[in-house]
DNA sequence: TGTAGATAGTGCGAAATCGAACTATAAAGA
DNA sequence: TCTTTATAGTTCGATTTCGCACTATCTACA
């Protein structure tokens, strides 16, 4: 790689980080006070594709550390979001169940921060988004692999 | 805004989290131990920037709370990679310096990253970054402004 | 000049993040 | 079977993040 191409990708980096942290926190402003974005992002998970995953399994979606999950899972079992079951099919694991609480709160969630993705896409429209995702899809994946080999 | 296209906003924040978790995880495995993206970030800003910026400036570069800052510059001192003088056009306030140390600190990160990015631009060349970096920076900008409005 | 409101930075406490070490269970191979 | 190795999850401690409240200073304006 030349050299003088490096700071490029420091800056698609830099951006990308702050993109995150600017869209987090305006997300956040939308939710109910104490649900961070990765509460919500557990429950929109199980509710997307279902229940019944493994902690490991959501710590690996997020590529978060399994620490972070326990924790992250935790906080939602005690404000009866979720329930956390033996997986019958591993005595190790556990099996995470969305509460009717918990897809009532994330369908709220849902409605409560539709006007500020409604903002955004009024500048945003889908065309672009779907411009960008599958790069993005793409870099994930590859620094995915990266980080396993 | 159309109700379906909700997921595809959420859908693109997460990759856009995802990404940022990835790539940070992987450049800060090629820094010298304890040392984060938080850290790097602000030295780099400097070097790039120019020292003599105050605190709430930086904080500001990087959307990221003043108090934040205020611990992150304070481990940059005790570890002798910025010096914090008095600003002298401003009572209140303060300039960032970065020492020598800090400045070496900065290039040789650089360095050690390189075969990161190296990898990284092998599969993704300047000119794919380029075509969506501009997008990125305007939806900084767009979430900036509403942000404070 | 004097005073009210705004701004820069810090101290503190709570929560989130995460690596290392640990327990319990599963899987693989002798 | 039995023993070794790998895996799922937790506990613990250190660090980071960040909102709130506070002090010191600046700015605006009467």
């Amino acid at each position: 790689m030349d050299k003088e191409q490096t700071p490029l990708y420091f800056q698609f980096f830099t951006e990308v980080g702050i993109l995150n942290q600017l869209s987090r926190v305006g997300f956040e402003a939308h939710l109910p006070m104490g649900i961070t974005l990765a509460h919500f992002s557990v429950l929109n998970h199980l509710a997307r594709l279902g229940d019944g995953q493994t902690p490991l399994q959501i710590a690996k979606a997020f590529q978060l550390p399994k620490t972070t999950m326990t924790h992250t899972l935790s906080v939602l079992e005690k404000r009866d979001l979720i329930v956390m079951r033996p997986n019958p099919d591993d005595g190790r694991s556990k099996v995470v169940i969305l509460t009717d609480l918990g897809r009532e709160f994330r369908d709220e969630a849902i409605v409560l921060s539709t006007p500020y993705f409604a903002n955004f896409a009024e500048r945003f429209p889908p065309e672009k988004l779907e411009k960008v995702l599958p790069l993005l899809a793409e870099m994930r994946g590859f620094l995915d692999k990266e980080r396993d080999g």
